[in-house]
RNA sequence: GGGUGCUUAGCUCAGCGGUAGAGCACUUCCUUCACACGGAAGGGGCCACAGGUUCGAUCCCUGUAGCACCCACCA
């Protein structure tokens, strides 16, 4: 017997530990049709968000449906190395002991990080785990931790190798001395992608340089007053009558006795500012531009961390940036060079790591050439060879690839996958899979190896292909390259979905996966990002085993990077989880991102959703305990010989069925997740449960042999079935249920998992069977109004009188269920209908009485809404069809369902006027 | 500057060229032998605004406003 309620924590962990015990969640080579999926590797930073269990909810229930579809699912996991990321979590534990990471050296340092990414690791795998994430952990697992791959394990860093050698060989990764964006904290370059550009107050300063003493001079506007030690030219547009004279000639740069020239370029806007502009082709991707195109070297000022260097006059050398620009704005003022100081908004470009402001600099770096790799991937998406859903992030994809810049791919960090390219003492570069190999190449000189490291992305661009195998001609590569869809987040299409398309490309002539589902960011119920400094952030595991009020505002609050926010995360946890989280459970919380996975681009997580879905887990949780009180033990004719007898109920539950599975068929085909939600949801609640339950209750307690086994059979399979559809979302529940339902079904199995699913058998629909159940259930809902209407109390059993009958095709089944379920004492049929004050409803042809005198008045105003409700509607629909055009030229269809709207609505007022008359004749 | 999405019930969201929907919240009644994490009956919407197309627009088109996001080298 079944507990009461349903208790997920009691299920949960035991079923998953035996599902991958027994090896469920593995490939199986053999002849079924593939299925892959590739998890976004989560980094190994810390622990999973609402936005990755959302994710991963998403990916599991498509693994787990078309594994019961028969396919050959392969679910490959792994998790990222984070290259930036990762070292700074670790820095940062460094600097709480005082130390750097230079104290302990580099080797130290990245044993250090090997040694936390182990308990990280370990936590988002255990997350997914109790999310019941069907992953195959075993696959790609170097490390022997049933974890799927490292991107930089052994085989992975291979792959990465191999990648980089094949492409400097042909061309397409170089090194050279280029302006990129650099993070000055970090100490290292950053990607075009990880620098984000705020709008943020600033000032424009305008400065004069001199022609020479004393006599006037050419007025530069700049945000950026520190460069001019940089500068190498002023330049004003070639058509810019007011510096025609000036072009060619040479101005005095102040605070550096340096001379530059004034030049012609037509990137200045005469509009702009004062129409000349300061050239620091050191400092600025622009003015780099510029300077190449008047041949003009470029000065570096600023050293890596950010400080004047030597090539800046002595009294500004080792200031650090933003006191250089104020001692330069002090000395030009007292120069009386500064013209004007106006504030102003300008886009400051900011590390999306550490938020400090990027420098263009000056460095010898590694490229990869992008144009031929984004012409293809362009192509393949063009082809319909790569589908994104919703399609309309085609355009963004589109939009990246057709302005696309090489890609710097290092970073002077110690974290990640060290660039395989050595140096000997004349400069010459050998770039080899091995230090062997390199060895070999420089024929015995000395060799030194290039001390930076690989953009993290750059191996997770070959994670499609690494992870099955590459470079190895697999039997794996070959059956699941290209898996069938990516699921990830709009946010790193570029930074991921792209690079993996031309990657793949390139090296396999495949595409990587052949759609692209980009879900929606999870956000909280008022639609605010989540985050800590708010407090709105939730962690999957609080909303599955629950959290009370002190525990989550402790979580909330601690480890703050910013204390003083501590008061405002107290308020909106006090405000929003006055309570803490009660445990809805794993099942819950899935069907909770099911059912809030439209495809509109952001997801409101909505905890009254979630009480909801819980709620519903309890509901089928009871639903099958009462089907197992009522069939355990009896015959559920299971023995095909013995006679079974189906009623209209019978039949029709089943013919539902039907259409819940094609509508799920159909939703999991679009990734409408919530429809497939959805439309169980509503068979399990709204028919199973609230009709099909209650006839089956009256059928069992007045059945013969043949039609009580045909109901238990009908309860048993129906209810088995549905476990089955509902599986690949809620995975806990309902393998619990299907364990105690199946044998009852006669199903065998050790697990719901690998059971077939439902499949749609139009044959079954039955519309007799339907349209029965629509008129019984008009029927009831007409008695039941009336009887709250009358305000009747639910004890009260009344007769119910009627001039026809319903049209259902067993009346006397159906009338017999009316009473039960409208609590009526009979139904009798009597035209014409007894003079009375009871209250009357009309009904498609027939007049339908509650046998009970009410108060005439009340009756009366009753009645009077409703012919007004009426009249109202058949005033529209007649005004329609006195339209000529509308007769004439809308479907013939709908016009005359439109008549047909008319005849009844004539119908039901002329009976309710009718009656309207007999009350007033009585008062 | 270019691009994308959104605006529907108090809240969070579906939807659709022909009678406006769900969950939660709300009102009234009910502890009936699966379930009060429940049952029954209700209330609540100028579908952002303005034009256009159409017999008919919440839906298609154009524009406006507001919100959000992405990309981009104006000092």
């Amino acid at each position: 017997m079944l507990d009461k309620s349903f208790d997920p924590a009691a299920i949960e962990q035991a079923w998953y530990q035996r599902w991958e015990a027994a090896g469920y969640f593995g490939h199986r080579d053999h002849a079924a049709p593939a299925y892959c999926i590739q998890l976004p590797p989560p980094n190994v930073t810390g622990t999973l968000h609402m936005g990755h269990a959302f994710q991963q909810t998403l990916m599991d229930a498509l693994v787990r449906y078309h594994r019961m579809r028969g396919c050959n699912t392969n679910w490959v996991v792994g998790t990222d190395h984070a290259g930036i990321a990762t070292q700074i979590v670790v820095e940062r534990q460094i600097e709480e002991e005082g130390k750097s990471r230079h104290d302990l050296g580099r080797e130290a340092f990245v044993e250090r990080v090997w040694r936390w990414k182990q308990r990280s690791g370990a936590t988002i795998t255990r997350q997914m785990r109790r999310l019941g994430a069907s992953a195959n952990w075993a696959y790609a697992d170097a490390e022997g931790q049933k974890a799927g791959y490292f991107t930089m394990d052994a085989r992975m860093s291979r792959a990465v190798a191999e990648v980089f050698v094949r492409l400097y060989e042909e061309g397409l990764v170089y090194r050279g001395k280029r302006l990129v964006n650099w993070d000055p904290a970090l100490g290292t370059a950053v990607s075009d992608l990880e620098v984000d550009t705020e709008e943020e107050d600033g000032r424009l300063w305008e400065i004069r340089y001199p022609f020479g003493q004393g006599e006037g001079g050419v007025v530069v506007a700049t945000t950026r007053p520190e460069t001019l030690l940089g500068d190498v030219a002023v330049a004003v547009h070639p058509g810019d009558p007011r510096y025609q004279g000036l072009i060619g000639k040479a101005v005095q740069l102040p605070l550096t006795g340096r001379r530059v020239p004034v030049i012609a370029d037509e990137y200045v806007d005469p509009a702009f500012g004062t129409g000349a502009v300061k050239i620091t082709p050191g400092h600025d991707f622009n003015d780099y531009q510029v300077g190449k195109r008047h041949g003009l070297d470029p000065i570096s000022i600023l050293t890596l961390d950010a400080h004047l260097n030597d090539a800046v006059p002595a009294q500004y050398r080792g200031l650090e940036r933003f006191e250089a620009r104020k001692r330069v704005v002090e000395d030009l003022k007292a120069l009386g060079l500064l013209i004007a100081e106006k504030p102003y908004r300008l886009r400051v470009p900011r590390s999306g790591r550490t938020g400090v402001i990027v420098e263009p600099m000056l460095t010898d770096q590694w490229f990869v050439k992008m144009e031929g790799l984004a012409r293809d991937g362009l192509e393949v998406v063009a082809r319909g060879e790569v589908r994104f859903f919703p399609e309309h992030w085609t355009a963004t994809y589109n939009q990246w690839l057709e302005n696309i810049q090489d890609w710097c791919i290092s970073r002077q960090l110690w974290w990640g996958h060290q660039i395989p390219a050595w140096y000997d003492d004349a400069g010459n570069v050998y770039v080899a899979r091995s230090e062997d190999e390199a060895r070999r190449k420089a024929a015995g000189a000395a060799l030194r190896r290039d001390p930076d490291v690989l953009d993290t992305w750059f191996s997770s661009a070959l994670v499609p292909f690494s992870s099955l195998g590459w470079p190895e001609k697999t039997k794996d590569l070959e059956t699941f390259l290209p898996s069938d869809v990516l699921v990830t987040g709009f946010d790193i299409i570029f930074f991921w979905v792209a690079r993996m398309v031309m990657m793949t490309r390139h090296f396999t002539g495949r595409v990587p996966f052949r759609h692209v589902y980009i879900n929606a960011i999870v956000r909280d119920a008022e639609g605010e990002k989540m985050s800590k400094s708010k407090g709105n952030t939730l962690d999957p595991l609080d909303l599955i085993d629950g959290i009370s009020f002190e525990a989550l505002l402790g979580k909330s609050t601690v480890g703050l990077m910013k204390p003083e926010h501590r008061q405002k995360i107290e308020a909106y946890v006090r405000s929003h989880f006055p309570a803490g989280i009660p445990a809805f459970g794993a099942d819950a919380l899935r069907f909770t991102f099911a059912s809030l996975a439209s495809f509109s681009r952001t997801l409101n997580f909505d905890l009254g959703r979630c009480e909801g879905y819980r709620n519903f887990c309890n509901k089928l949780w009871n639903a099958a305990r009462f089907v197992l009180m009522n069939t355990e033990g009896k015959d559920c004719g299971l023995d095909e010989r013995q006679p079974v007898a189906l009623s209209f109920a019978d039949r029709w539950i089943v013919s539902r069925l039907q259409r819940v599975e094609a509508e799920v068929e159909q939703a999991f085909a679009e990734y409408r997740f919530d429809n497939a939600a959805g439309a169980v949801y509503r068979f399990v609640w709204d028919e199973y449960c609230d009709w099909y339950v209650e006839l089956a209750k009256l059928q069992l307690a007045d059945a013969d042999e043949a039609s009580g086994r045909g109901t238990r059979r009908t309860l048993v399979r129906t209810l088995e079935t549905a476990l089955r559809l509902l599986h690949p979302i809620a995975p806990f529940i309902t393998e619990e249920l299907w364990q105690k339902v199946a044998p009852l079904a006669g199903k065998r199995g050790e697990t719901i998992m690998l059971q077939p699913y439902p499949k749609s058998q139009p044959e079954k629909i039955d519309a007799a069977a339907e349209r029965d159940m629509a008129a019984l259930m008009e029927w009831t809902a007409a008695a039941r109004t009336l009887r709250a209407e009358a305000k009747l109390p639910p004890a009260e059993k009344v007769a119910l009188l009627r001039t026809a009958d319903p049209a259902v095709s067993d009346l006397p089944y159906a009338s017999r269920a009316l009473c039960a379920l409208a609590r009526l004492s009979a139904f009798e049929r009597r035209n014409p209908l007894p003079e009375s004050t009871a209250p009357v409803a009309v009904l498609g042809e027939a007049r339908i009485m509650l046998h009970k005198e009410v108060d005439p008045a009340a009756e009366r105003q009753r009645i009077a809404r409703e012919v007004a409700r009426l009249e109202a509607q058949l005033a529209r629909a007649e005004t329609k069809l006195a339209n000529p055009s509308f007769v004439e030229r809308a479907p013939p269809k709908v016009v005359e369902q439109e008549r047909a709207r008319v005849g009844d609505f004539q119908a039901a007022l002329a009976k309710l006027r009718d009656q309207l008359g007999r009350l007033q004749a009585r008062s």
